[in-house]
DNA sequence: CTGAAAGCGCTAACAC
DNA sequence: GTGTTAGCGCTTTCAG
């Protein structure tokens, strides 16, 4: 046998269609519409393609079908976990599906979600799971629904577009109810940079509903828009006089830093300071004290938008609004987060 | 003006070149070789290609060109933060060359390791940046070396091929000899699952090369292949009588956990008990207490690997193993590591 | 500096 | 069940 083993050289379709004695045509129909050849050349095409190592090239069918069997995915960072558990079920889902990925990070930069979309466009993906910094503002957004591109958004809310997403507001409402059980008065919130993120603002929103149904006056909002200055940002709050008993934190990266401001600050987590999260990052689980936090499914959050965008592929047509998906979440209590000092 | 925006039918090189009255080909060059293409009609076909919201289509000229300017990821998971963060580095440095990503997890499976060569190979990617199980025996990349295609190895280190990467057995020799001097003779390795990652192979070789010359007898290694039962498996190792004063962890998701089991089993840390990490993941610096690990540069060492492999592209070859690029590391001290207990 | 034309590899009518 | 053929959108000689 001259080459027992797959060379360096392109195969390509019309190589198979030689060496099997068959027209490209049917070559090709093994890989599309195996049931459309017979038994026997199917096996025989298929015997070849192994031995050669052919494998149908990706742009020319793309090309032809103006199927690309490609999903764009546009993320803030990869740098949070959140995002990052987010991708790795999108990567499992689609690949278990027959797709591939393209994703892109944009840094919470909307000019990169723009730039971001047009690229991914170029590529003929064949739809896109996105998480934008605002979904109601949007230029990204817009681009996708206006050129009538399949799309899904995840993390973000928002009832003109299909979504995948857990109801931030309403899980804040209630933990804000939990730690007045607890018998938290002073209770503060803390987060990033509120404009890059729409989640934030609807996790503030429900903060403030259930501050105000519980007839309480939210400590000042803590705002900690730099990683890199948000240990001493909160810390700053703590050391001052009539410091809060519980930190809800709009996520559970800053959930993390703020345990260790209250480290640095002397205060015992949760005997002295109740603090919890949001997110459900895997880490949090592992961490001394346990994270308390609104646990999103975030791997599953990833599956369900490849899920909703692919059944909508498959029928030939782009999501609706109304085949968005709430997730349920839960708060993990957890052990940063207890009963309110005396 | 009938339509100031982009529409919603694909517009294609030959619409453009219609309504600037000019070729296809010159088109083609105002994107490709704007230079020899005269001022004027550039601008001109640049402003329709705007007004249009043209972009030339990726796969047919990928088809054309043999450039796909995309490049194969190849990771385990994206599920812990090192190879997150390092996706991240690779985002960036690829989206600032104006190439794409197409990424794949593997979860430490060698037959996906392969599909994913094979189904990338099919997109005509230029390149692939990859972390194998073991270079050793890898068979996706004997696939790569065998049929030519450019490559880097990130993490993984081995003199046949071309990486990206640093020297984790010289870093756990070094380590080994600090927690020496600071007075630990009872040091046990924790590690995962050895067969899946060459990286705890050899670090684990530089643990044992540094208690032999400390003139030591390294505690019997804890082995912890799964996360569900991590914490309990060190917990175990913890209560026995004459436990070890430290735990060198393989990396830094074990780390915290054997931080979790600490707690679980009374002991303090660093007061009874160090421990080190490997990997130097952005949160273990937010940790309390904070993460005495092994720091490598992640996101560089993904930009690298991008910069690397284009450096070759742009020269028509393939980089080469005296290319390969050893980043330095260095131990941070954090705080979860100190003098042995008496 | 610009245009004409061939063809990258594949698929989907349409014949047979 | 199988083959013939046209063409997806682009780039690139080669002429002019």
């Amino acid at each position: 046998m001259d080459k027992d083993c797959a060379g360096v050289d392109p195969v390509s379709i019309l190589d198979i269609a030689r060496r099997a004695k068959v027209s490209p045509a049917t070559v090709s129909r093994v890989f599309n519409r195996p049931e459309k050849v017979s038994g026997a050349t199917r096996e025989q095409v298929r015997a070849i393609c192994r031995e050669l190592g052919y494998r149908p090239n990706a742009s020319a069918s793309t090309l032809r079908t103006q199927r690309s069997r490609v999903l764009g995915v546009i993320l803030p960072t990869l740098t949070n976990p959140v995002f990052a558990e987010c991708l790795q079920g999108i990567a499992q889902a689609t690949a278990a599906l027959g797709y591939s990925i393209m994703p892109a990070t944009t840094d919470y930069r909307v000019e990169i979600e723009q730039e971001a979309v047009t690229t991914l466009q170029s590529f003929g993906v064949d739809g896109t799971i996105l998480v934008v910094s605002d979904a109601e503002t949007s230029i990204a957004l817009q681009m996708l629904a206006q050129r009538q591109r399949p799309y899904v958004l995840v993390y973000n809310r928002h009832p003109d577009h299909p979504t995948v997403s857990v109801a931030g507001d309403t899980a804040l409402r209630d933990l804000v109810h939990e730690l007045v059980q607890l018998g938290h008065r002073r209770i503060a919130m803390v987060c990033g940079q509120l404009d890059a993120s729409d989640r934030a603002q609807q996790r503030l929103a429900g903060f403030m509903q259930g501050m105000h149904k519980a007839g309480l006056t939210p400590q000042p909002l803590v705002q900690v828009p730099f990683v890199e200055t948000a240990i001493e940002d909160v810390a700053r709050v703590l050391r001052a006089p009539s410091r809060p008993t519980a930190l809800v934190c709009s996520n559970d990266l800053i959930a993390i830093r703020a345990l260790r401001a209250a480290h640095e600050c002397g205060l015992r987590v949760p005997a002295d300071l109740s603090i919890t999260g949001f997110d459900g990052i895997r880490l949090g689980h592992d961490l001394t004290p346990i994270l308390s936090t609104v646990v999103q499914p975030n791997q599953d959050m990833g599956r369900h938008s490849v899920e909703l965008l692919l059944r909508a592929l498959r029928e030939g047509r782009q999501p609706t609004t109304s085949e968005s998906i709430t997730l349920p979440y839960h708060f993990f209590r957890g052990e940063s987060c207890a009963q309110a000092p005396f």
